[in-house]
DNA sequence: TATGATGTGGCACAAAGTGGGGCGAAGTGG
DNA sequence: CCACTTCGCCCCACTTTGTGCCACATCATA
């Protein structure tokens, strides 16, 4: 099942954060293990550790001379921590990607397809304000066929 | 099972390092003998000592005039040492790791599959922002199907 | 307005991380 | 060969962090 659209919450002092219920559902299949990591420390990504290990065998292919793997990889790894949900349905978000992402308070939650991205949620509303959507993008996804 | 993530954590005066316990569960069905050593000096890397063999094996069927093989051996072996893990999960990093990785206050412990990787925290975030991850980046990846 | 599901926050206990002290082994120099 | 120093190791105690539990608030539904 898809994971789709935003929920805001809350993460708590503790850094815990809820998963939403409204993607508790389609996230069951996947079990209660999760990756959680960024690329940038702008966001935190909630992954079900299946969709990660897929990604991983994907950059296994990949020659490790491959600048962007590597950085990828080392970003990644940094941010990142394999994260068991609690009985309540929270998950603790790392400490680094907590910091970096400011992960306390209000955050937005985004289903991402077969991932969730977590957004501080002051923070996305000003990157929305200084990088509006302009015709160029419209253009870029029209060439896409969408 | 999978070392993967990352977990801050600080080498003592003693030079000393707490194994994350994230890492601990992963790490048990190796037993508490470790190889701790680096190639290049920059980081610590703690293998157990079963991975470590079986690397030793792989090399065991390299010619001894093969170069490379040469100087990874001169390496390993300089920077490296044979450590148990103490009653309370701590390791001692080995002197000369010490000083050539910067092992002392802060330091980064990685999980690599089967070995962890050990950074000194400033040393590695410097790294980080000088090749910072950009949109050319997420571009060669994407075109890599990730 | 009652009822149930979902979030949110607080509290208390448990686990993990950190630091220091002391003892013994190994190394060094007389 | 002995004394002295240094380094590693073990043990204990304290602090910080994480986790489970429960209660209350909020919202939607009947």
């Amino acid at each position: 099942m898809k994971l789709r659209g935003n929920c805001p919450a809350k993460v708590d002092e503790k850094g815990r954060l809820k998963i939403p219920a409204v993607f508790l559902e389609a996230l069951k299949e996947y079990g209660s293990q999760f990756f959680i990591t960024s690329t940038t420390g702008e966001s935190a990504r909630i992954y079900p550790m299946k969709v990660w290990s897929e990604i991983e065998d994907k950059l296994a292919k990949v020659s490790s001379q491959n600048r962007a793997k590597r950085k990828f990889l080392m970003r990644t790894n940094y941010f990142g921590q394999a994260i068991e949900m609690d009985g309540q349905g929270r998950v603790l978000l790392p400490a680094v990607l907590r910091e970096a992402a400011q992960m306390k308070g209000d955050v937005d939650v985004f289903g991402n397809l077969d991932h969730l991205e977590v957004w501080n949620h002051t923070r996305l509303a000003d990157d929305m304000k200084n990088a509006p959507f302009t015709e160029e993008d419209a253009k870029a996804l029209e060439d896409l066929g969408i």
